[in-house]
RNA sequence: GCCGUCUUAGCUCAGUUGGUGGAGCACCCGGCUGUUAACCGGGCGGUCGCCGGUUCGAGUCCGGCAGACGGCGCCA
């Protein structure tokens, strides 16, 4: 029989989190614990169950002579995922997985579920269709407990630094990267489009504020069906006035090393459950990230590897993980051709072929966590690669106006916080690093 | 846009040369007082993605269609 739901709030219990049995404070104690059935078996008159709450899992063993043969036959037949409060003893037992376990006396299946739909073999796809479900695994729940931990440590990082958080329009009427594909919304009689980023809006956001940041979501329509893209994914960004590319690299670094030290301090337990080498992410943590140029890295590239790639073309995967195969931690690669950039990247007046930009690579195959640059000031140039791109100069006039009243030099970056939380959790695909993901194939559930 | 893979039970898969469709898991019933994704016995469960063709006979061979997935390009 079940408890309802209102009886079950009216009850003034204390709940112990499952990971303090795992202190010893609650040792030979009695305790209440409340969750849902991870695991379950029986044998006779025990019945073995693995309950789980937000914190963890225990094992908890109930016996028919302790709890009476009403709650005892509810343990038995209650299926995977139902929910239930439990009161015992803890005790200490090798025999038990983590040394301690639960010796229940009293149990309440709060609701008995329908057979759980995810068994032991899944499919990624299978997984997807999910969700909503799987978002209870184990694995989901240390990604989302260290995608936390990111977001949390990004916005202390830049409050932290003086930074004021400015905020954007998500309904934009103009394009801000080149190339990328916009997500159309019907807007009234008229059209708009889903931000692609911050950026332009930050900006004008400098003349008052002068260091900024935001974290938000961000939409492109790429045609992308790799392990790296995600239709709508979190960006955070930071833009500021007076700074110049040495000055945002500068901090590019210390919030890559910031967000590291936050999950290492909080995520530990997370970290050993996905398998990832925390001695190195401690390493990587404190270390000092290389600083190389483009053309830099095709000699790298051409020297070490054999792979030749022609002066002016962007690095494709293939060229970026390659690279990453000579460095264990981030590496920074500054000034790209001008000419494959986007329109607000300024030359470099020292090597003219190149703009004054910089991406962050990450170790492995998780590709570009961040990218960045010097803003042009120059209204003639970016006039004319706007009218190269196809774009309309009307929607980019206010842009312009901020070049015409007391323009200052400024820069700013992009991290994706779903590559950033790939590369720190290893997982195989971004998908695991949002809660419910967005791709080319799948908008659903 | 280009290249590739897959589709058989609720889930994961096997299915030989073309000859009456199988296993494990899940679920149900029974057994078991220390299990670790428990175990043992039994049961339930199928329009073999769809349409057409070849054949005495097609899950299997051929053609078409649909759907799912992955990689590249592009990008965070």
């Amino acid at each position: 029989m079940s408890i309802s739901l209102g009886e079950l709030s009216m009850t003034k219990k204390t709940w112990t989190p499952i990971e303090e049995i795992f202190t010893g404070k609650f040792t030979e104690k009695s305790v209440n614990i409340r969750g849902w059935i991870y695991r379950t078996r029986s044998s006779g008159n025990i019945v073995f169950m693995t309950i789980r709450d937000a914190t963890g899992t225990l094992q908890v063993t109930i016996k028919i002579n302790n709890v009476g043969e009403h709650a005892f036959n509810d343990a038995k037949k209650a299926l995977i995922e139902s929910s239930l409060t439990i009161t015992g003893t803890i005790k200490q037992d090798t025999r038990a997985p983590g040394g301690y376990e639960l010796l229940a006396t009293e149990n309440q299946i709060i609701t008995f579920a329908d057979p759980f739909p995810i068994t032991k073999d899944q499919s990624p796809e299978y997984l997807l269709d999910q969700r909503h479900l799987w978002l209870r695994s184990q694995k989901l729940t240390a990604i989302m407990k260290i995608r936390s931990t990111v977001v949390g440590a990004i916005h202390d990082f830049f409050r932290q630094q003086g930074f004021y958080e400015f905020d954007a329009p998500i309904l934009q009427p103009n394009q801000c990267e080149g190339g990328s594909t916009l997500f159309e919304v019907k807007y009234y009689q008229d059209k708009t489009y889903l931000s692609q980023s911050w950026q332009l809006y930050a900006e004008a956001g400098i003349f008052s504020l002068e260091k900024i940041y935001n974290m938000g979501p961000t939409f492109r329509a790429e045609r992308s069906k790799t392990s790296r893209h995600l239709s709508e994914f979190w960006m955070a960004e930071m833009e500021a006035a007076w700074m110049d590319l040495e000055d945002i690299i500068a901090i590019a670094k210390d919030e890559i090393r910031f967000i590291l030290t936050q999950v290492l301090t909080c995520n530990t337990k997370e970290l050993i459950y996905l398998n990832q080498d925390v001695e190195k992410l401690t390493r990587i943590s404190k270390a000092d990230y290389p600083v190389i140029t483009y053309t830099e890295a095709l000699e790298i590239l051409k020297d070490k590897e054999n792979l030749v790639v022609e002066w002016g073309k962007d690095l494709r995967t293939l060229e970026e993980s390659t690279l990453m195969n000579h460095f264990e931690s981030p590496l920074v690669v500054t000034n790209y051709p001008v000419d494959i950039m986007a329109f607000y990247k300024p030359r470099d007046p020292v090597h003219p072929d190149t703009a004054l930009c910089f991406d962050m690579i990450a170790p492995g195959n998780y590709g570009e966590i961040i990218g960045g640059s010097q803003r042009s000031t120059d209204i003639a140039e970016m006039t004319k690669r706007l009218q190269d791109m196809g774009e309309s100069i009307d929607n980019y006039q206010w842009y312009f106006d901020l070049r015409r009243y007391g323009s200052v030099p400024h820069s700013g970056y992009g991290l994706g916080v779903e590559r950033v939380v790939a590369w720190i959790c290893g997982t195989d695909n971004i998908k695991d690093t949002i809660p419910f993901p967005r791709t080319l194939l799948r908008f659903r559930p």
